[in-house]
RNA sequence: GUGGGUGUAGCUCAGUUGGUUAGAGCACCAGAUUGUGGCUCUGGGGGCCGUGGGUUCGAGUCCCAUCAUCCACCCCA
């Protein structure tokens, strides 16, 4: 039997790796730009920090954590996010005692048990942004344009950024009181998980896809409507500064979020044409998490983005990525007894950073050359009877077809030269 | 967790109402005289027909299960 990679999981090959390499090159930069410095967080955690800091209630920790006991008992967890770690790493390291803001991203897997479909995976990976210690509407707005703005680095100019704020615990509060007892009469019609999500986060029955429930509830209050002075303030101001930085974006009244530690602030951006599950990042404002997981009472924001989901929205655009796989010189041997001098050339023209390479499967000349041609070697650097007893080598450039005879001596001056000349 | 589609060579796929040693194209390897590429020609290696049961004289073809994959629901990145 055949063992394959898990489901969920895919490997990423050679061929695509530089497709990878392009994107993750972008966020970085972009990143930095901003001030953002990169963290490196544990690939696990203790289980506990995600049912803490993700919330019991979520889907994410309700059924679709990667769990598992390790040899001394403990209850360890494949991250399903990058959050909640950034935030165990912030307190743990004391980070807040120092200047603020802190500003990290971070690279990499996450784990999540879902059924797969298109942009969805078990493993799949996120770049992220977390902001720490201030709560100023301006650097919500930076969160935003920074995301915004690798999209546009990536050349994707058609997104949907919908925006919300959740309120703060005192505003909400007030706000999910109104919201039950405005749905309590039509609690019966709402679908099975609504009903659940009634008793356990009724804000969540507010992003149910199901047309039942939204007309169940019509004319229900908005969290918008009922958000505090102070929340209202905060959220005016963000949109007025991305309006200010030409951030185009549409009020959601229906964004709640997923995650149960977000307060303010909250986005989502969609990028249509790439399947079902279109968002290709999302964050917002929390406040309370910090505390909440231990640490003193600091303000966050962030975001992550999706990298299957923006790799399936800038492979739309049909461009092109470079590889660079072609060796600039292969080395040919007439005879397998001057394999060893091709091997010591090989490495003298790779010490020059000359990109070299031979035939290790013990083909004939003529097939060596049609190697050599198949790889895309723009010379070939061919050794024989005649060179061995003559001591020259011959130069032959793939391309114009000419050939030559070249000293040792000279060998990489005469390879870069052929190269160039081309 | 739910629903639907699909599983035949490395890849893309044929495979007729179930019937002999399962095919093509591409790729790979080797030859077409002696130390040399892209074209052409010839030949070659490769398939537990996803897996396990069942029906049948006989299954790649039919039935069941299972696994994987794709798409959607759900949820999110």
């Amino acid at each position: 039997m055949l063992i394959k990679a898990p489901r969920g999981t895919y490997d990423i090959l050679p061929e695509d790796s530089s497709r990878w390499q392009y994107i993750e090159k972008i966020m970085k930069e972009t990143a930095e730009i901003f001030g953002y410095r990169e963290i490196r967080i544990p690939i696990f955690e203790h289980t506990e920090l995600f049912e803490r800091g993700v919330g019991e209630t979520t889907d994410i920790v309700s059924k679709e954590m990667y769990t598992f006991s390790d040899k001394a008992g403990r209850s360890l967890t494949l991250r399903p996010e990058g959050t909640a770690s950034c935030v165990r790493a912030l307190i743990e390291h004391s980070q807040y005692g120092g200047l603020l803001p802190i500003k990290w991203y971070y690279v990499g897997p996450m784990f999540r048990y879902d059924r797969p479909q298109t942009g969805r995976y078990r493993q799949f990976h996120q770049f992220g942004v977390e902001a720490f210690g201030s709560n100023n509407p301006y650097i919500d707005a930076e969160v935003i344009i920074l995301l915004i703005e690798v999209l546009l680095r990536l050349g994707l100019e058609e997104y949907e950024l919908h925006l919300n704020s959740v309120g703060c615990p005192e505003c909400r509060g007030e706000y999910r009181q109104k919201l039950i007892e405005h749905i309590e009469p039509y609690q019966d019609r709402l679908c099975k998980d609504c009903q659940t999500r009634y008793t356990q986060n009724p804000l969540r029955v507010l992003d149910c896809k199901n047309e039942a429930c939204h007309q169940a509830i019509e004319g229900y209050p908005t969290l918008f409507s009922n958000l505090c002075d102070k929340c209202q303030e905060h959220y005016a101001k963000v949109k007025e500064t991305l309006i200010e930085n030409e951030v185009s974006f549409m009020h959601d009244d229906n964004l709640v979020r997923g995650l149960d530690y977000y307060t303010n602030t909250a986005f989502e951006i969609h990028i249509p044409g790439i399947g079902a599950q279109s968002a290709v990042g999302g964050g917002g404002r929390y406040n309370g998490l910090v505390e909440e997981c231990g640490g003193p009472d600091l303000p966050g924001i962030g975001f992550a983005m999706g990298m299957e989901r923006l790799l399936l929205a800038v492979d739309k655009l049909g461009e092109k990525f470079a590889e660079d796989k072609e060796p600039d010189v292969f080395i040919a041997v007439m005879d397998p007894a001057y394999e060893s001098q091709g091997m010591k050339i090989l490495q003298l023209l790779r010490k020059a950073g000359i990109k070299a390479e031979k035939d290790y499967n013990q083909r004939k000349a003529k097939a060596q050359m049609k190697y050599a041609d198949k790889i895309g070697a723009r010379a070939v650097i061919l050794i024989g009877e005649e060179e061995v007893e003559k001591g020259f080598l011959t130069l032959r450039n793939m391309r114009s077809k000419e050939q030559f005879q070249v000293d040792p001596q000279d060998l990489v001056r005469s390879v870069c030269k052929t190269l160039l000349i081309d």
